[in-house]
DNA sequence: AGGCAATACTG
DNA sequence: CAGTAT
DNA sequence: GCCT
């Protein structure tokens, strides 16, 4: 549609769709398959440009979406799909209507014209031609490309201006920053500001982990809790740790259905693009995104190659990258560290969940051994098995000793390891100190018998007087530590597994600049206190 | 635009 | 040091 | 992903 060359990002589309095959005409004919619309023409304009009075059988008309998901699913995907559907397209086999089931209180705009219903509803306004995307003068065109179809693929389809009587709104397809509406954030707070600034900490509330199958909710998290298991699996940490800041508030907020844009878009820790997903999830009960990125074997590949121990990201993508699609390709011909090669190795045990059952025995051995080199050294079994999980993923053991400094603990490390590998316990060691001050070992155990898998496990060395903070951390879970921590460090104190100190000072960027002085390390229960967190017990750190 | 916890081990 | 792990 |  109206395929203007000046506008260079649209350009730089067709160019791209040359690239991958398409034929791009500007005159209407028998031979046209699709066509492809800007967003913010509506589907009567269409019409009126073509001169029909019907776009005919088996022409699609999509947004400029519609390419760039074929683009990035490396597929032809269905134009019909709602999310390519120009506004104003005829709803032929009842093609839903996103909002249709989400009706927004109060448009911002006042206009209160909603399409929910048939397309009767959309009368065409003639817009003036879409606004001129201020390019931005600098890099190659193949960045800006790159960017706008990475802006098209991120825009959600639901275009809530085009819902809300956008009144002229600048907004082109890209800039998703030019949402009209900012957060309300400021007025909300002005009283009791200063007092709950924490409380959006999640150490500062209680969970347990337990789903609550009442929250009215619970679909829109259940949708988004799979979400975020897709970009955890690619190690997206930080998309990940939105989406988990964005479910924890939603299942906080149990009493009130999110169904619109604005409802949710006031949630603490939800924005633009969250708020339009739940939009989504709520008229639709289906997330796109998520449904491709299931399909996609690109990322299945990925997910195999980094559950590896010893592969993150950056080699899973080489991997990926060289063409290896199974651990064998991997084993035969890529270069890897030893670790990683017992990644491989024992892919599938590590994989497995260890039953709470197992996790003591094993627990129990290594205090049987202990006591058999220093009576005075225990051991104690943290990570979700002190949080009462019923299976565990690793088993984390910490070594202590009243009194005791690293280094004396360090040599009945060196003494535990070498006596459980001659008992047939231990059975390789992932990453180990290096130095004799070293903290911590990592590697894999085995109860008896031929056929019982081998299982993650670390030794924590842990001096008498650190043991509180190291309780603290070594219990987690995660997203609690990080919590504790971050604000700790918001109150001009640092959190680590030795201790809470004070004082610390912190250049730009919060960069630690001193170490701070100790205010406590010992007492578990001490440094919830002083941090103003209320004491809560291992079961209930789970965020 | 840049932070988002903080630290230890590998190669 | 970058990458990985906790 | 969101927030400052």
């Amino acid at each position: 549609m109206k395929p203007c060359l000046k506008r260079a990002e649209r350009k730089m589309r067709i160019e791209k769709a040359q690239e991958y095959g398409a034929t791009v005409v500007f005159t209407f004919s028998n031979t046209v398959t699709h066509i492809i619309a800007d967003k913010d023409i509506k589907y009567n304009e269409i019409l009126e440009f073509l001169q029909l009075t019907e776009i005919p059988e088996g022409i699609a008309v999509t947004n400029p979406r519609w390419p760039g998901d074929c683009i990035r699913y490396g597929k032809l995907v269905d134009p019909k799909d709602f999310w390519y559907q120009v506004p104003g397209c005829p709803t032929e086999s009842q093609q839903r209507n996103p909002l249709q089931d989400a009706p927004i209180s109060e448009p911002i705009g006042g206009h209160s014209s909603l399409p929910s219903s048939p397309p009767s509803s959309l009368q065409v306004q003639p817009r003036p031609p879409p606004k001129q995307q201020p390019e931005t003068p600098t890099n190659s065109q193949k960045d800006a490309l790159d960017e706008a179809i990475e802006e098209c693929l991120t825009t959600t389809p639901i275009n809530i201006e085009d819902f809300l009587g956008s009144s002229s709104s600048s907004d082109t397809e890209s800039s998703p920053e030019s949402s009209p509406k900012r957060r309300k954030k400021a007025s909300s707070s002005s009283s009791n500001s200063a007092r709950d600034w924490q409380s959006h900490f999640q150490c500062m509330h209680k969970h347990t982990g337990a789903l609550n199958p009442e929250n009215p909710n619970s679909r829109t998290i259940q949708i988004l809790e799979e979400m975020m298991q897709i970009y955890d699996s690619l190690k997206d940490q930080w998309r990940t740790r939105s989406y988990r800041i964005a479910i924890s508030t939603l299942k906080s907020s149990n009493t009130t259905y999110i169904s619109t844009y604005e409802q949710a878009i006031s949630l603490p820790g939800v924005g633009d693009r969250l708020a339009k997903k739940i939009v989504e999830i709520v008229s639709t009960d289906r997330l796109q995104r998520l449904e491709y990125a299931k399909l996609d074997p690109k990322d299945q590949i990925l997910k195999l190659f980094h559950g590896i121990y010893g592969v993150g990201l950056v080699q899973a993508r080489k991997f990926v990258a060289a063409g290896y699609t199974t651990l064998e390709d991997i084993k035969k011909n890529a270069t890897l560290t030893e670790p990683q090669r017992i990644g491989i190795e024992r892919y599938s045990d590590f994989k497995q969940r260890i039953p709470r059952e197992e996790v003591k025995q094993h627990g129990d051995i290594v205090s049987t051994a202990l006591k058999t080199i220093d009576e005075k050294v225990q051991s104690h079994v943290m990570g979700s098995y002190r949080r009462g999980a019923k299976d565990c993923g690793d088993i984390d053991i910490i070594l202590t000793k009243e009194g005791a400094g690293v280094e004396e603990l360090h040599e009945v490390l060196e003494k535990l390891v070498e006596k459980l590998f001659d008992r047939k316990f231990l059975m390789c060691g992932l990453a180990i100190a290096r130095h004799d001050d070293g903290t911590k070992w990592h590697g894999a155990s085995r109860l008896e018998g031929e056929g019982k898998p081998w299982r993650r496990i670390d030794f924590l060395v842990v001096p008498g007087e650190e043991i509180g903070a190291a309780f603290l951390y070594f219990t987690g879970n995660d997203v609690f530590n990080r919590s504790m921590r971050l604000l700790a460090s918001k109150k001009g104190m640092r959190l680590n597994q030795k201790g809470l100190y004070k004082d610390v000072v912190r250049g730009k960027n919060r960069e630690k600049l001193n170490e701070g002085t100790l205010l406590e390390s010992k007492d578990e229960k001490k440094i919830f206190e002083i941090l103003g967190v209320p004491y809560r017990p291992p079961e209930h750190r789970i965020c």
